[in-house]
DNA sequence: TGGGAGTGCTTTTTT
DNA sequence: AGCACTCCCA
């Protein structure tokens, strides 16, 4: 029961629930009862997925069903948190800070930072993330003497990640041959360095927080019953391991709350798994499957196309978007005949747009691999289009910034033998490999972290190694008393950072992301985060584990009034008003190593489903014949994508005038998809000549698998064979002397 | 110690 | 092609 008033908020939340729908309104009305009701929300794009979400909680606390404290929602993104509690803050008088809303790796940090004894961690532990995560292995693989070229640091990373999301300890590594086992070792003593260090790669936020919960009965019942609301966002996204964290949670009788979008689940190739939606359905007791299909976002053809393309998928739990806007502007396709001027095209039709008054920013340009964004820029650049570039090294993962939370890491924990490594030698101070092997020769023996084992050297090494700890103790004395960001504007100062960088040439801009560094921490300082965080441990390791978990805004500015480039993975939860969507070739989207197996096309599909949904009012399709990709020209067919989609949503588009009318038009386009395309002729001329009048670059055709591109070639006379790529039927290598393969330019 | 040359890789990516 | 990484030499 909330104690304040809740009459005087109910007008209020009940209007908020009136402008919903009606499968809106039941989900977020979902009833409060005993044994709880579990509700899993299949939330198409664009169905008001967050709204939802925040609205349910608002209900749930204007109406007395709940308390702020038993609350806890859960998301993917530190953006999509901070973007539910702004909601909420709007839609309840509440204080939002009395909830926990956060990532998973957030919450579980806390969880961590707040029982770091029970989950056997120091109470200055760090995390890694991925970069230093990597760094510790290599160190690791050094240490053991492994062969690199055997056992690749990066597969070991991927192996130890891979099993912790399954919640598997090396110990419960299925071994079926030398390789798992030998690398299941190298798991475990993964896990003991990390121990001795005293640092928690992301993997282990979740698992260590998971056995707590799991292992600890009084602590697990005291969450269990604390939580009696569970709100999952993103729901299709979760692994294994995550999705056992809420199961752990929500076993004293809490309501779990899932909203996802199995169609948009694109994330498998790093682990999640959309069969915990089905899992859910089936585990999950008296629980309500709601389908939210009203698109409040895209107009008609955009939708229909994206209804059209994922029914090709076979495993999907079922749901179609419908909208009530009409049926908009047909999408417009094109062919280029090369990335050049598929480039030229885009930027063609993004000036006609921006002249007739459209927003830049509200004009997107979605690709499937980063690779692609470079003819698109360049074309951008040199016709004077602003434009912005997702993706890139992000503010945390600078060098200099690492370099300093690298100081600031020594400080709070001294056993952190990755962030020694960092900067022992940054800037130089003679201290070599040398000396290096020394160190950590006399830390293996005495079974001690490279920062002990320094302040008890002797010799020359004492002088230099030695000079280093004498600086670190130095520091920690000198900041103990001083507020955050002048700790860290002190240890920046003093440990040389700022001079190296002064003398650097273009050490100007890593300078002012050291003032950024200064500016973000004062502003963690005075945040609610800090004040959660600072319960436990002190306002300095708190930063550090902020900035870890946090990696910071990208170099893109979302508003600014530029072109927004990006992959389609970076696009998913974004809208515009233009999309295009560029590449679409066999190859390219769907991608090569995702053709051949089902599962793998499925998701490519799901992918494309996302894109295609991004956009409000009108959407590209290009995809170009020649592409310029590794230094190599490759040539491909259309994406299949393009046939899948309903032939009335589309209207072709051309460089040549035609005479015929638009329906006309787009028909013959249509055709074209299946059909090699008669611009190929162009490409053929200048390509190389193979036995029997081939080419590099022709269209032919072949009895069995139809029409297709050719794409390589090898040997000659009786051994000549040529790679094809006859599009969804596949790409085969033929040799001439068999395979009958005629013609089919025209 | 730092830079230049040689080598290999290259889908998507948040925490 | 372009980039990151390693290795070797001055």
């Amino acid at each position: 029961m909330t104690a304040e008033a809740p009459s005087a908020r109910t007008p209020q939340s009940a209007k908020t629930l009136t402008d919903l729908n009606a499968p809106q309104q039941r989900a977020v009305a979902l009833p409060v009862t005993q044994p709880p009701t579990h509700g899993l929300i299949l939330a198409g794009a664009g169905s008001g997925k967050t709204r939802v979400l925040t609205t349910r909680i608002a209900w749930l606390l204007a109406g007395g069903q709940a308390r702020a404290h038993e609350i806890l929602a859960v998301t993917f993104t530190n953006k999509a948190a901070r973007e539910m509690t702004t909601r909420l803050a709007a839609q309840t008088a509440v204080n939002v800070r009395s909830l926990w809303i956060g990532t998973f790796h957030g919450l579980c940090h806390r969880l961590l930072r707040l029982h770091y004894r029970e989950a056997n961690l120091p109470q200055s532990f760090q995390i890694l993330d991925v970069t230093d995560q990597l760094a510790a292995i290599k160190r690791l693989c050094k240490t053991l003497n492994i062969d690199d070229e055997k056992y690749p640091p990066r597969e070991l990373q991927y192996f130890i990640n891979a099993h912790k999301e399954k919640g598997l300890r090396a110990g419960e590594v299925e071994t079926w041959d030398d390789i798992t086992r030998k690398k299941a070792e190298i798991y475990a003593e993964y896990e003991a360095q990390c121990q001795r260090e005293g640092v928690v790669d992301f993997a282990e936020l979740l698992l260590r927080a998971f056995e707590l919960l799991s292992r600890n009965a009084p602590l697990r019942t005291h969450y269990q019953q604390r939580f009696q609301h569970i709100l999952v966002d993103e729901f299709q996204d979760t692994n294994r391991l995550q999705y056992d964290w809420l199961k752990l949670l929500a076993g004293g009788g809490a309501a779990m709350f899932a909203v996802g979008d199995d169609d948009q689940s694109i994330y498998a190739f790093r682990g999640a798994e959309v069969g915990n939606m089905r899992d859910f359905e089936r585990e999950f007791a008296g629980k309500q499957v709601i389908r939210l299909e009203q698109n409040y976002r895209s107009h008609g053809h955009i939708l229909a196309a994206a209804n059209a393309l994922i029914q090709h998928n076979r495993e999907r739990l079922g749901k179609e978007l419908w909208t009530d806007a009409g049926a908009g502007e047909p999408i417009r396709v094109y062919e280029a005949a090369s990335d050049q001027d598929e480039a030229g095209f885009v930027v063609d039709e993004a000036r006609a747009l921006v002249e007739e008054g459209s927003s830049r920013s509200q004009i997107a340009v979605l690709y499937r691999s980063n690779a692609q964004s470079r003819v698109l820029e360049h074309e951008l650049f040199s016709r004077g289009v602003a434009y912005r570039v997702y993706g890139g090294l992000r503010f945390f993962e600078r060098q200099e910034i690492k370099h300093a939370l690298a100081y600031l890491r020594l400080i709070a924990n001294p056993d952190d033998d990755t962030a020694f490594l960092r900067v022992v030698n940054f800037p130089t101070r003679g201290i070599g490999a040398r000396s290096l092997e020394n160190l950590q020769a006399s830390a293996r023996q005495i079974n001690a972290s490279l920062y002990t084992a320094a302040a008890s050297l002797s010799g020359k090494a004492a002088v230099t190694v030695g000079g280093f700890v004498r600086l670190i103790e130095s520091l920690r004395a000198a900041i103990v008393a001083l507020s955050l960001p002048e700790q860290i504007e002190q240890v920046i100062e003093h440990s040389g950072l700022a001079g190296h960088y002064q003398n650097e040439k273009e050490g100007q801009e890593r300078l002012e992301n050291l003032d950024e560094l200064i500016n973000a921490a004062a502003v963690f300082a005075g945040s609610d985060e800090a004040t959660h965080a600072d319960e436990s441990g002190g306002m300095l390791p708190a930063f550090l584990g902020y900035a870890s978990l946090e990696s910071g805004e990208r170099q893109a500015g979302e508003g600014e009034e530029a072109v927004q480039l990006m992959t389609v993975h970076a696009a998913k939860g974004l809208e515009f008003d233009v999309v295009f969507i560029t590449g679409l070739e066999q190859g390219l989207f769907p991608h090569d190593n995702a053709i051949s197996d089902a599962r793998g096309l499925e998701e490519e599909r799901r992918l494309m489903y996302v894109a295609i949904t991004r956009a409000r009012q009108r959407l590209y399709l290009s995809s170009a014949q020649t592409r310029m990709l590794h230094g190599q020209t490759r040539y491909a067919m259309p994406s299949q994508f393009l046939v899948e989609l309903p032939p009335e949503c589309l209207k072709l588009l051309s460089r040549q005038k035609s005479a015929r009318s638009d329906a006309a038009f787009w028909r013959e386009g249509f055709v074209s998809f299946k059909r090699p395309p008669a611009a190929a002729r162009e490409r053929v001329d200048g390509a190389p000549e193979f036995p029997g009048g081939l080419k590099l670059g022709m269209n032919v055709r072949h009895a069995k698998f139809g029409f297709g591109v050719i794409i390589d070639a090898k040997g000659s006379g009786e051994e000549a064979r040529v790679e094809v790529n006859f599009g969804s039927a596949g790409i085969k290598w033929l040799a001439l002397a068999y395979a009958k393969l005629e013609s089919a330019s025209t």
